[in-house]
DNA sequence: GTCTATACACCGATAGAC
DNA sequence: GTCTATCGGTGTATAGAC
């Protein structure tokens, strides 16, 4: 495995374990088995490091969620299909979870370009304006909309997150709040 | 206005700006209009005085949240009364909810007792408790509600802090947003 | 209680050999 | 590309006068 990959990976560790601040440049070379100098060559600065951490995670989350989209189904199933999909990632990767959401109420957001950051929202925010165009969804505002049910989604991500439930009942959960979800929004 | 608050007052205007790790307690004791050594009278540490500052917002946002609520109304009325109340508490208190949401994914969250948390929404459980149990809300898990009716509620908050509404405006969004919450939860 | 002055640990970043 | 060694800046916390 290349060190620039095991680096990012024993930021993630260490972040999520102590936060941004309380995790030494010195620690992660450590974790990662390199030398010091060695990240700083990857990563010019700890900061630089931090944001390539969130650049990474979001891509592959972004990548792995809109995989297994079916398009061609009605909107409410590729809707529930993305719904299902975000939930799913945010349980099998819990650590990449955590870091993105301390990430997002940091000072460092504001060093991410706009773009970067609406470039993995903006598939949802086409459907949902689809969705509005069609008569399918709630004649509402798309940010609206879009934030409600971003807030739905983080609820029942924080619930599942705060349960040991089976894969069975962590299935029926997803189920049933959408069902709830879309009785909410749909026209 | 004593010392001791002003040190609380400068750290969350400069945590909130700069984040933890970026605010020195020079810093903070210089905005604030006290010596260095005058902060550490007051708190032993700096991550003393983090914790310190959390514990003041959260009691005064559960202060001014419950202070408002008029009982004797409907479950659904009160219900709406405390969805209102918290909506137009953030509104008010932009800062301070930017820090307690810093707080609560950063890795001090684990250093402040459970029952510390608890104590402020255990209101907020018991009367869904109830309307639970008085058939007025959907059977489910009382904690699923909770985080769903929290997750809701945090999305209309990202929204309407995200936009630059009138007062007129805001209200306007909170009852709408309130009418799809309640029409998901009731029985 | 409040201040000034300072100790000293720590950590981000660099230099330079291999 | 990767390492070791180290420097210099920074910041928490203390000591001690008032």
């Amino acid at each position: 495995m290349d060190k620039k990959q095991l680096i990012l990976d024993a930021a993630l560790k260490l972040f999520v374990e102590y936060g941004f601040h309380n995790t030494p440049t010195s620690k992660i070379a450590k974790e990662a088995g390199v030398a010091n100098g060695t990240l700083f060559y990857f990563y010019p600065t700890k900061d630089e490091l931090v944001k390539a951490l969130y650049i990474d995670i979001k891509s592959r989350m972004t990548a792995c969620m809109y995989e297994n989209i079916q398009t061609g189904s009605s909107l409410r199933d590729i809707m529930k299909q993305y719904y299902s999909s975000s939930l799913q990632w945010t349980l099998a990767h819990a650590t990449e979870f955590r870091f993105v959401e301390q990430f997002n109420t940091s000072a460092y957001l504001k060093q991410i370009a706009a773009e970067e950051v609406k470039k993995h929202m903006q598939p949802a925010m086409d459907l949902i304006s689809k969705g509005i165009k069609d008569k399918v969804l709630k004649p509402m505002d798309v940010d609206m909309l879009f934030t409600l049910i971003g807030g739905h989604t983080f609820g029942v991500n924080q619930y599942l997150v705060s349960k040991q439930f089976s894969k069975a009942k962590q299935t029926q959960v997803i189920e049933e709040t959408f069902e709830m979800l879309w009785g909410m929004i749909k026209n």
